[in-house]
RNA sequence: GCUGGUGUGGUGGAAUGGUAGACACGAAGGACUCAAAAUCCUUUGGAGGUAACUCCGUAACGGUUCAAGUCCGUUCACCAGCACCA
């Protein structure tokens, strides 16, 4: 009987002593594999039968791949730090750290019962100083190359919390949690110039192997559009008013402009007239949100009194402000063309603003003057040359993508190293850390007092977090950290840029006051780079050896939810061409391959939710049908990158199949099962299965492995087949369920484990059958079928349909119009 | 609104343009059992026929083809992402 309580433990634990090896050869060629998937975030909550999905399906690939001799990397870690984490410290009143230890602890107790085999000897943690010393290493190397800044943005502050929420965790301008009102407050930040890689970011996107959804996910997220910058003189003055378009074939329809209320030309170029209304529009929008901004049903606007000059006609046109132009994109102004916009079309109807039309339906141009009758594409080109020529516009390129918001005002995140130093200290830098300095200085003020970011010095990483009383956050723009006096409050050495607590007294003159930053990092900081650690995790010299990256990179495959495919994905593309330019990693793009996978629904279609109470409990699963079965049924259960609703049948049905393997195997050692019935059909199946399989896995199609393997055995599982037969379906299932094949493998006299033994090859003579089965389709249905002997010419082939009775019967002595005899597909086809 | 994607039995789903519904779940009947569980066997898209078998059937309508779930067009529904991006 199949026990896989007995079987599991076993196995577990004999592997454990080392009854395999998956380490890898110091030599690595040609035929190396890195399989990566999305490092879990350790939640209270404990695994989720969605992660399992993942980790099985690549550990079938990182399985199989390993007995088809190449060298494989499959590893795992932790993504820690972030709000959940500090959430729940917060409630129960325990260290962000302790509440991580405990968290990791339960994962791996809970992984190690799933039969993955990822190798622990890489595992990495985020929170880890060691590994986040080099997170605060790459921070520093952006900060140099001047693409670390500071800005004011808006924040979404949460009164009754104290805390900046992210813009995922306001809903409706409430807190996701408890429901409490938000308000938009400027806040100076930290930010990374994401968008300087924009261009690359999205070009090299043609070198990768993504899913295409994932790419086109990415380019509508980067947002890159082609047009053209154009300057429009204000009526009466020497200001411009500069505008983005992607339309300039439109030029001669622009019937007036208009200008983001938060423009700053707005004020200059608005006459006295119409100052108050100007204003008091503008201070409107201000208390808006955006939200509110972009749920507005209604375009709504004021004139300004001043007028431009269009630059090809000469014609006055008025200047509006509305707020439906943003201020954030292109130039924050737009010249409006109401025939061929909508948004346009819509304020001009409503503020009664002249509409010309200048495009034919057939894309035509019309009352563009000397452009008239030509085509919208060729318009483009001729008006881009011309405003070029008359130095009024050039070609432009823009895009969506906006720069990173790197800082939290929050504890568990990776401190900054950075000292804030004074004006007259930062004049007085030299030697060594003035390499280190931003080519533009980055300053802050501090009740109106000047301060200036200066880098820590290399030697001083990792800058570890300091204990504090409490986690709670203080008030707007103070993190928790600000608490911190002895940390926050430092001697910087102007020389080597190393920081010790100003509890010291002070060693000489080369020291100067600091404060250290109190800002955290956003948790996609730890995520942007760790694939790059796990391919070296001890290094305490680098972030990775060279050698060992130029090997290893890029990642083979990754795997991971399509939630990460606009932040995460670009994020650590972007960190990683960086590392490229800077000469620390050798490959221009991290990840060859991306695919995703599918969510698992509960029963019904819906959610998992702990608040709905419909989660499933993967380790329960374990517990009553194994952990063979619980692989083997995520893996059955549908499609693998589609969503799909749990349903625990369907896992009673996959340890149904197992039992009856084990069974299978009993049977055949104890001789008492009916004799092979026929030869030649069973070496095809082993061989087919073989091809299958092995076909299925590097495609992802798990669901149809797993039919397949029942099907054989539903064929076979009376006969008594060669011991031989069933050790190469023993390989073929040890991926999927790799406790069980390991037992039943032992069962047959093997001493060595199975997943170190070859991959089955399949014979493509036996896939070769003598006989053909040709489906006879007459007047496209399918009406019977003849058996030929495969080496039978097209006319045999031929007469033999004829010959037969069924044929015969249909055809009614008529004669077929058109025999076509395909080969490749055994059809016939006879028109009559 | 835009961009992708998906529509197949009671359910999850299979099907390089070539036997639609593999495989599994569920259901019904049967065997074993004092009984139950487990296991095993049979049936299981719809309609008609004693039967061999026939007809219909892959969201809807049209088209291409000897042949369409699959390719093309239109429509509808659902899912995901983006959303005043000039």
């Amino acid at each position: 009987m199949y026990n896989h309580r007995i079987i599991e433990q076993k196995w577990i634990q004999k592997w454990a002593e080392g009854f395999v090896d998956y380490s890898l050869d110091k030599q690595i060629s040609d035929d190396k594999k890195y399989i990566l998937v999305e490092f879990p975030f350790p939640s209270g909550a404990g695994l989720h039968v969605g992660h399992i999905r993942s980790y099985v399906a690549q550990d079938i690939k990182a399985r199989m791949y390993r007995m088809q001799g190449q060298q494989v990397l499959y590893p795992i870690g932790w993504d820690a730090f972030g709000l959940p984490t500090e959430n729940y410290a917060i409630q129960n009143n325990i260290s962000p750290a302790i509440a991580t230890a405990d968290n990791i602890n339960n994962f791996k107790k809970q992984l190690a019962v799933l039969g993955l085999s990822f190798d622990w000897s890489r595992e990495i943690n985020t929170t880890d100083p060691k590994y986040y010393k080099w997170t605060q290493w790459i921070w520093l190397q952006m900060f140099k190359a001047g693409l670390a800044y500071q800005d004011t943005t808006q924040v979404w502050w949460c009164e009754e919390l104290k805390t900046v929420l992210a813009n995922e965790e306001v809903i409706d301008g409430k807190s996701e949690r408890g429901g409490h009102p938000c308000t938009r407050v400027p806040l100076r930040q930290w930010m990374l110039a994401i968008t300087k890689y924009a261009d690359r970011l999205d070009k090299d996107l043609e070198t990768v192997d993504y899913l295409s959804v994932i790419k086109t996910q990415q380019r509508n997220w980067i947002g890159r559009s082609e047009g053209v910058q154009l300057k429009f003189q204000i009526a009466n003055s020497t200001q411009f008013v500069e505008v983005f378009t992607t339309r300039i074939d439109t030029l001669f329809g622009v019937t007036f402009l208009v200008l983001a209320p938060e423009h700053p030309l707005l004020n200059k170029i608005t006459t006295a007239e119409y100052q108050s209304q100007v204003q008091q529009y503008h201070e409107q929008t201000k208390s808006k949100s955006d939200l509110d901004r972009q749920q507005e049903k209604y375009k709504t606007g004021v004139f300004t009194g001043a007028y431009a000059i269009h630059p090809l006609t000469g014609k006055q046109i008025p200047i509006w402000t509305a707020d439906y132009v943003l201020m954030n994109y292109g130039t924050g102004a737009v010249m409006a063309v109401p025939a061929h916009d909508e948004r346009d079309r819509e304020f001009a109807e409503k503020y009664n603003l002249e509409i010309i039309n200048v495009i034919t339906e057939q894309n035509i141009l019309e009352n563009s003057e000397s452009y008239n009758s030509l085509s919208t594409t060729e318009a483009k080109l001729q008006l881009t040359q011309e405003l070029t020529n008359q130095n009024l516009g050039q070609q432009k390129i823009q895009y969506k993508l906006r720069d990173w918001v790197f800082s939290r005002q929050r504890y568990w995140g990776e401190p900054f190293p950075i000292v804030w130093i004074s004006e007259h200290d930062y004049k007085m830098l030299s030697g060594e850390i003035t390499e280190f300095l931003p080519p533009k200085a980055i300053t802050r003020e501090v009740d109106d007092i000047l301060q200036y970011a200066v880098p820590l010095a290399i030697s001083d990483l990792p800058l570890e977090l300091p204990e504090i009383e409490s986690y709670i956050p203080q008030g707007l723009g103070d993190g928790p950290l600000a608490q911190a006096k002895d940390w926050v409050e430092v001697w910087y050495n102007i020389i080597t840029g190393q920081a010790i607590s100003r509890q010291n007294p002070r060693p000489d003159n080369t020291w100067v006051e600091g404060m250290r930053e109190t800002d955290t990092m956003p948790n996609w900081a730890g995520s942007s780079w760790y694939y790059l650690r796990y391919i070296d995790p001890n290094n305490d010299e680098v972030l990775a050896d060279k050698n060992l990256l130029q090997e290893w990179l890029p990642v083979d495959l990754y795997n991971g939810g399509m939630e990460h495919v606009t932040v995460h994905l670009l994020y650590s593309r972007f960190w990683h061409k960086f590392l490229y330019d800077i000469g620390v990693v050798p490959t221009q793009e991290p990840y060859q391959t991306r695919i995703k996978h599918g969510m698992i629904l509960a029963e019904g279609g819906v959610k998992m939710s702990k608040s709905k109470g419909n989660t499933v409990d993967p380790i329960e699963m374990v517990e009553s049908f194994g952990a063979d079965s619980l692989r083997v049924y995520e893996m059955f259960m549908g499609p693998y990158d589609e969503a799909i609703a749990w349903d625990t049948k369907g896992l009673i049905g996959c340890s149904r199949f197992l039992k009856r393997v084990y069974q299978w195997v009993e049977d055949i050692k104890s001789d008492n099962l009916e004799p092979i019935q026929d030869q030649n059909k069973l070496d095809y199946d082993i061989n087919y299965l073989i091809q299958k399989i092995t076909q299925d896995i590097d495609n992802q199609k798990y669901n149809t492995c797993i039919s397949s393997l029942m099907e054989f055995l539903n064929s076979y599982q009376k006969q008594n087949i060669q011991i031989d037969y069933i050790k190469q379906y023993l390989k073929l299932l040890a991926p999927f369920a790799p406790h069980l094949a390991e037992e039943l493998w032992e069962m047959l006299g093997e001493t060595t484990s199975i997943h170190q033994s070859q991959w089955p090859q399949y014979d493509e003579t036996k896939l070769v059958q003598s006989k053909i089965d040709y489906q006879i389709h007459i007047n496209g249905k399918m009406r019977d079928i003849v058996t030929v002997s495969a080496d039978a010419t097209e006319h045999g082939i031929q007469a033999q349909v004829l010959n037969s009775p069924k044929v015969q019967q249909i055809l009614n002595s008529n004669t077929p119009k058109k025999i076509i005899v395909n080969q490749a597909k055994k059809i016939v086809i006879i028109i009559s």
